[in-house]
DNA sequence: TCCTTCTAGAAGTCTGACATCTCGTGACAT
DNA sequence: ATGTCACGAGATGTCAGACTTCTAGAAGGA
């Protein structure tokens, strides 16, 4: 992929789909779809900051501040005096770093994403609940669980956990029925948020173990008890630092392929 | 933590440790330790751009890019207009973002990190060897197997591979055995690289998965066979991102909690 | 053939300015 | 009193242009 060819790639980019956000975000953004759908191919070189940033009409700064980001996450590599390059090994959609949802990283594996068994209700949130979320004590939560489905086959049984209040609209009504619709209707729950909460979810903290599968969540999977599971529990947060989500989230060992990226930023 | 305290933690602040990489690392690095040491405590706010710059004495674009090394991978939030803020839960060593040794990984848990069963071989690379390593078949390979123990107790069960030919000195000599020694010796082999052999690890692709775990396996670590491991298969590589190193690792479930920061960037 | 030197070109660093956003403060009208 | 608005201080984001340092290959000489 040429300089112009990139230009008019730039162009023609739908900004609007990630508004509102940091001009350097999205030169990234830009970029990364680039690299993860194979427009620029892993180990080709990059133009030069430079010609970047004269074609796509940016100042040189914000195009390193984009390559700064793309790099941290191991998409390319910058090495001083040669040039910019596509990492040979670019984190795809199962990678861990990148926080995309279940229904991405079944598509991503080229497998058709379902759902069965949605149970949705509304609970007060436990102890592990509230202290993640920074709730009070019994705040009223409500409560998605789903089986997901890769080509029919049960992969994720996920619990997806929300206080109320962030439904709560100025005029007293809820958006709950909305989301409830949504879920069912297969969309992302990110999306909903994205779309009619004007909420972005700027990032998650997971934390991973091995897990053997109890009666309940066997069950859901279809699995005998004790099978060996992936569990991900996870908080997102939006763009002020404030806890928005609660996630568990437990996969069948080896359904996916996790990968992480991890950089050496500590050594003494 | 004010400003005068942090230009005076700079200015005497060991930048040998990490000579030879760029200033902006080195900040980055500088910055990053004094959080994960509890310097600046979470949520707490940093100097102002223009003030670091004039502390340090480094311009502020510099100091602009060793903060968004660490935004990028949670340390810090920066607010446009607000300023910038120690995470409210930074990373820490369990953090799998960071390519942190299991040694320090157990030290950080606030146990005595120790060694047990060293199985030091030399070995021709497996398939699977060749294919993460680049090496052409069979491949002479040293192999370090290792139980990790964490205040007495076996936690992990590590094997390292390493082509051989990395370790060839211009004069025809080897550094094997010196190696050797330094393993036995409960030294960090990353530390061996970087001080011996002038090799920094620069990142690693580590994939990761729920595993039961078999008869040799189980007997290393001490627990019944099938039981519950969390697996990483990783690969480090250099600042040419050439492969160096190759590892498996073996945890024991729930002898650690593994953190993970997931970045939204992906968005469609 | 081998070694050294030179050079083009790339990313890294520096400087200084301006743009934009956030939030508190205080004047003002209600 | 109270709510609204405008303003300004202060912070990060963006811009522009120059200079510095590193890398790899070309050129040239022993």
């Amino acid at each position: 992929m040429d300089l112009l060819e990139l230009q008019k790639a730039f162009s023609t980019w739908d900004k609007d789909a990630v508004e509102g956000r940091l001009l350097n975000h999205k030169v990234a953004e830009f970029l990364r779809q680039l690299i993860m759908d194979g427009h620029l191919p892993p180990e080709s070189q990059l133009p030069n900051e430079p010609d970047l940033s004269a074609y796509l009409d940016i100042s040189r700064s914000t195009v390193r501040s984009a390559l700064s980001t793309l790099e941290q996450s191991g998409f390319i590599n910058r090495i001083w005096g040669v040039g910019t390059f596509v990492a040979k090994d670019p984190p795809t959609y199962n990678n861990l770093n990148l926080n995309s949802g279940v229904t991405q990283l079944i598509r991503s594996a080229g497998l058709e994403p379902g759902t069965s068994e949605i149970l949705i209700t509304t609970r007060p949130a436990s102890e592990r609940i509230c202290s993640h979320l920074l709730l009070e004590a019994d705040a009223p939560t409500l409560v998605i669980e789903r089986v997901r489905l890769a080509d029919e086959k049960r992969v994720v049984f996920t619990v997806d956990v929300i206080p109320l209040k962030l439904f709560d609209l100025p005029n007293g009504q809820t958006l709950i029925d909305e989301l409830e619709a949504y879920v069912r209707n297969q969309q992302s729950i990110y999306e909903f948020f994205r779309l009619h909460m004007n909420l972005a979810i700027h990032h998650g903290i997971a934390w991973i173990r091995p897990l053997s599968a109890e009666q309940y969540i066997a069950d859901r999977l279809q699995l005998r008890e004790g099978s060996n599971l992936l569990h991900l529990e996870q908080v997102d947060y939006d763009n002020n630092g404030e806890p928005v989500a609660f996630s568990d989230e437990y996969y069948v060992a080896d359904a996916f392929r996790f990968q992480i990226f991890r950089s050496n930023q500590v050594q003494r």
